[in-house]
RNA sequence: GCGCCCUUAGCUCAGUGGAUUAGAGCGUCUGUCUUCGGAACAGAAAGUCGUAGGUUCGAAUCCUACAGGGCGCACCA
């Protein structure tokens, strides 16, 4: 395979290609409509059902259309063959297959069918893929930000939406535990306890380490900045830290200081991660960890992908349109460039995956181009397993209005903080952090990802509309309704109106899920669940269920969308208690 | 300077080749209900889909140019 064919736009590489569906209503009738058209004009055209608005049907497409050119007939009139032709093929599975100017084909499910079709049952596209997510991803020795926040969020439920779809999921967090950010932590760190004193780090509780050690990385940076005695210190102690992995230095003064801060690190980022009840990672791949395999690939492939330039070593992407970086610096030392060769090695040797995905900010985009256009170049496979998603910026405040509380604040724990203090003040005495976690994760899951995102404080914390609460709540009033009503049930023969558009609904479970799976796009799960609690709402603001003539029914309908609603929230990693 | 991304209602965003009125939420205005949990529901006002061309039976969606915004362009991560 060339290297620009792995380089091809997002917005091609996002199309599904995997279309060996196994089951669903929807695949059903693509074939059964595949095989009429291949019946009637011996002619093979892809069939794609879409969702159009209730009035229409529950299904549309626009064969008629595409077929019209190849068989050269009025678009009219092959929709009203292939309408008669459905019509008999689909026997009882649909109730109506009209036509609309000026060849659309719509399709009527069955009362039947439409019921049988509500499933949380889902598709198995990816059965027994081993997928590595490497998501998240913050510098040790530095505090978590929203960035962080969100990208985590998001990578967890890529990693939920891959399992759900059979997938072997393997999460990794590869971060930055040597360089200069590390060394002028250090060096506030000795500051603060006057000297290379590790036995002093005992005084610190544990429960204030993170913002310590954040306060000695602010106080040496600062210090970097403005004082030259402190800066060559800083320079010294960078190349120190280096050694202490080179050398296995876990004795001396600094080394020690180094190791135990490094600890406390990944401590903190367990803790929080378990705090805001994501799946923990798998393995965390330090970046000292990636520089000696990273080194060995790009000197096994200097002269050939790498050359000297300037006495650094560099892989020249320009030809291909991309931008030349530097792998190793001119003094010897490896970039980032090389550290990540070294952890895609290093990850598909441990885990032997199909397919990489790779969560990172935006920024990185051309960056990571250069790397898989390098990596291509060493090993064609490899890199045809790369898939680079991004995250946008998380901007605070929406347009004018700048949040008071949270400023210019990033640090995600203070973002929890804020939304956790804001639901108390407002509904005091209950359990509101589920609440809250509901609220941030799906203020970041809403949005398509790729595109930054507008963190409003006072939005993400409303109850109304549409916000995680509003999911949560909706699917709690469901499961009073079923307790109160009691374990009846029965059987669905007809549907009225209100009901099946319910019911409608809720037959579109999988066929987003699929879909959000296809692309790795979670908001479409998202925007589906919220459409499907409003259109609930509706049904319960209209339908009696308990002591209505049709209780037996309604209470099935209830039961269903209270399951899809959950499982729903659920793959999206929100919770969905029974009662708030 | 070169490259990539973005621009849809007052604000925040869905929609990315299909159909009569381009959809939500928030905000604004007006209602519903002696509530199977009101964190609800119904309705109204609000849009030249950045601008100008082009392709197509059909364009917010594809192409070109321009404008505005963001990001990236060798020894940082």
């Amino acid at each position: 395979m060339p290297v620009k064919s792995m380089l091809r736009p997002r917005s091609l590489s996002r199309r599904p290609v995997n279309l060996c569906y196994t089951n669903g209503m929807k695949q059903e009738l693509e074939a059964a409509l595949a095989g009429c058209a291949q019946e009637l004009f011996d002619a093979q055209v892809p069939v794609e059902l879409t969702r159009p608005d209730e009035k229409f049907g529950d299904y549309a497409t626009n064969v008629a259309l595409q077929l019209a050119k190849q068989a050269g007939k009025p678009p009219r009139e092959i929709a009203d063959a292939l309408a008669a032709k459905a019509k008999e093929k689909l026997g009882g599975k649909v109730s109506d297959v009209s036509v609309a100017e000026p060849g659309f084909l719509n399709l009527r499910l069955s009362d039947e069918a439409l019921v049988s079709s509500m499933s949380t049952e889902l598709t198995k596209s990816n059965e027994g893929r081993k997928v590595l997510l490497e998501y998240s991803c913050p510098n040790a020795f530095k505090e978590l930000h929203t960035g962080h926040l969100y990208t985590t969020i998001a990578g967890d439920v890529l990693g939920r939406l891959l399992e759900a779809s059979g997938a072997i999921v393997f999460r990794a967090n590869f971060g930055g535990d040597v360089g200069l950010h590390v060394a002028k932590c250090l060096y506030g760190v000795v500051q603060e306890i006057g000297g290379e004193y590790p036995d002093k780090l005992k005084d610190i509780p544990k429960a204030s380490r993170p913002e310590w050690v954040s306060a000695a990385y602010v106080a040496g940076a600062k210090a970097y900045e403005e004082d030259e005695t402190a800066k060559a210190k800083i320079t010294d102690i960078n190349s120190q830290v280096y050694g202490f992995h080179e050398s296995n230095d876990k004795t001396s003064g600094l080394a020690k200081i180094y190791w135990v801060c490094r600890e406390w690190s990944y401590d903190y980022f367990k803790d929080f991660y378990e705090k805001i009840e994501v799946e923990p990672f798998d393995k965390y791949y330090p970046e000292s960890s990636t520089i000696e395999p990273g080194s060995a690939v790009v000197n096994k492939h200097t002269g050939t992908v790498f050359e000297k330039s300037d006495g650094a070593l560099i892989y020249r992407g320009q030809e291909a349109g991309l931008h030349t970086r530097v792998f190793v610096t001119s003094k010897g030392l490896p970039t980032y460039e090389t550290k990540d060769l070294g952890v895609i090695f290093t990850e598909a040797n441990d885990f032997a995956y199909d397919k990489r995905v790779l969560i990172t900010g935006n920024d990185q985009t051309d960056y990571m181009k250069v790397v898989f256009a390098a990596l291509g170049a060493i090993d064609r496979d490899l890199a045809a397993k790369q898939t680079h998603l991004t995250n946008g910026t998380v901007r605070f405040g929406s347009g004018q209005k700048m949040s008071s509380r949270l400023g210019n604040v990033s640090r995600a724990v203070d973002v929890i903080q804020t939304v956790n203090d804001t639901l108390a003040s407002q509904n005091p005495g209950s359990d509101h952090y589920t609440t809250a976690l509901a609220a941030i994760k799906y203020t970041f899951l809403k949005h398509r990802l790729g595109g930054d995102i507008a963190f409003d404080i006072d939005e993400s914390v409303s109850l109304e509309g549409n916000s995680g609460p509003y999911l949560q709540y909706a699917h709690a009033r469901a499961r009073s309704i079923l307790r109160k009503a009691g374990g009846e049930g029965g059987k669905i023969d007809s549907l009225e109106a209100g009901e099946r558009t319910l019911a409608r609904k809720i037959s579109e479970f999988t066929e987003v899920v699929d879909k959000a799976v296809a692309e790795l796009m979670p908001h479409y799960v998202c925007t589906y669940l919220y459409e499907l609690a409003q259109i609930f709402n509706r049904f319960y603001e209209n339908n009696r269920v308990i002591g209505d003539q049709r209780q037996d029914l309604r209470l099935v309908l209830v039961q269903k969308y209270a399951d899809t609603l959950q499982a729903g929230l659920n793959l999206v990693g929100i919770a969905s208690p029974d009662k708030m």
